[in-house]
DNA sequence: TAAAACTGCGTATGGTTTACGCAAAAGCGT
DNA sequence: ACGCTTTTGCGTAAACCATACGCAGTTTTA
């Protein structure tokens, strides 16, 4: 028999890839996945992704929680269904240097994930498989070609692009709860005041070093552009590195 | 009357710091935050994360859950006492170059996220505040002291690094958790399958060309290593660079 | 000896995802 | 035109979850 056994993928995906039609038998649906995704979205846009549950979205859509299910099989997968709404499409490059190419890339990407701060509290199920996450994959691919880099490395420096993206934005989301909740993130409200009283600088030297210069005390939000800027810069300049090390321009 | 209104630590991390005398009144204690917190690593351990409710880890000390309410302000603030456990101590350096303290610094802490899969997906929810975590952070600013970096730049450098392994870890998992599972994560084990269907050379030219190289199909995973080595070594590259760029050695 | 303080925990509330099955609606084959 | 089949919406309910509140009992201290 040779049962082939290919897997399939979630139907709401293939529907996101629009490559499914609906059969047209039964009730007429009065609700369909894109409006599901689009309530789900505009729930964590008011209310954070904790308020996204089906109930909330149900409510939203003025349904009942069970209806969701006909469409999504699960909340993760609608989750997922909601990190590809807001990438619409990834910037066309002008540059002809990879350089360029890649921070307009990085920069974009942050403005996205700045603009709806919940998508960095959706964990990460796997690589993109949504259109919207793959044409930003492909994007990213894109800025490093005609580079010495192999086809595998490329990919490696997109995803380590990507994860030094998402890693800034959490912790600048991270940073802006902490003025509101009075919960542990207050933490990093007054970090370096409570690293001063847990350690001294003969346990911890080159921790107090940096406290010395009130690294931890900036009151200023404006820094972390510029940590931003100093890991890209960090990661641009290591795959610079590698290049002129196999063929130099 | 100038309330002082000094922001205090979770009674808990205080314990943990070894700053909380045990006042004495009341009942002699059966539970305590170490074997509270042990417990949970232990459930952690055998059942993964999800599997540590309050009521689970009760279970595990043969008490009731709200038992372990005396000694942890909330379930949170329990993950976060987790992730201090299974750090011990890192490692001491016997390099004098900054490069392969570095580089030992990051495989020691990759070795012990994969010795604890659990442990990279408890939400980051601040900076290292915890003893062991100060610990290793403290050891990730002393790899890189006497370089030319400023003080903010080897705090943001030893973040890109800790970065670098968490996401590595957690994609590992993943993968790990795609050969058991049926859920999306099954996705992983045939990306390239799937890419290859729904997508073209056409629509996405540079994702087409890393799938003719079989960057997607690797059936072994013996090429993590290398993933991660890549990552390491692009960080260390561009830090090099930044090096080099304002003191030559 | 009495008061104070502290532990363990029972009860209860309000939330979560989602399995299951049924009634109704719509198109299809005859 | 009529029944069959498919599909939708959704009601019910089960099995979880974190945790607020308050009470009973135990131990130290005054």
């Amino acid at each position: 028999m040779a049962d082939e056994q290919r897997p399939e993928l979630p139907s709401s995906v293939e529907l996101a890839w629009g490559r499914r039609a609906s059969s047209g038998r039964g009730p007429r649906p009065t609700l369909n996945v894109e409006r599901i995704v689009d309530a789900a979205v505009r729930v964590a846009n008011k209310e954070g992704l904790d308020a996204v549950s089906m109930n909330r979205v149900a409510t939203e859509l003025g349904s009942s929680p069970m209806a969701l299910y006909r469409h999504v099989s699960s909340k993760d997968e609608l989750l997922m269904l909601m990190t590809d709404l807001p990438l619409e499409s990834p910037p066309r490059f002008t540059s002809d240097d990879w350089r360029e190419r890649l921070r307009a890339w990085a920069w974009a990407h942050r403005e996205v994930f700045q603009r709806y701060p919940w998508m960095v509290r959706v964990p990460i199920g796997g690589p993109p498989i949504t259109p919207n996450n793959v044409a930003w994959f492909e994007a990213g691919l894109e800025a490093l070609a005609g580079t010495a880099l192999a086809e595998g490395e490329k990919v490696g420096a997109v995803l380590l692009v990507s994860t030094h993206v998402r890693s800034d934005v959490q912790l600048n989301a991270d940073i802006r709860a902490a003025e509101a909740n009075t919960d542990r993130a207050m933490v990093l409200a007054n970090y370096g005041a409570f690293l001063r009283e847990l350690t001294t600088a003969d346990d911890h030297p080159a921790l107090h070093r940096a406290l010395q210069e009130g690294v931890f005390d900036d009151e200023d939000t404006d820094s972390t552009d510029e940590d931003f800027e100093f890991g890209l810069q960090t990661i641009i300049a290591g795959l610079e590195a590698l290049m002129r090390g196999r063929d130099d321009d």
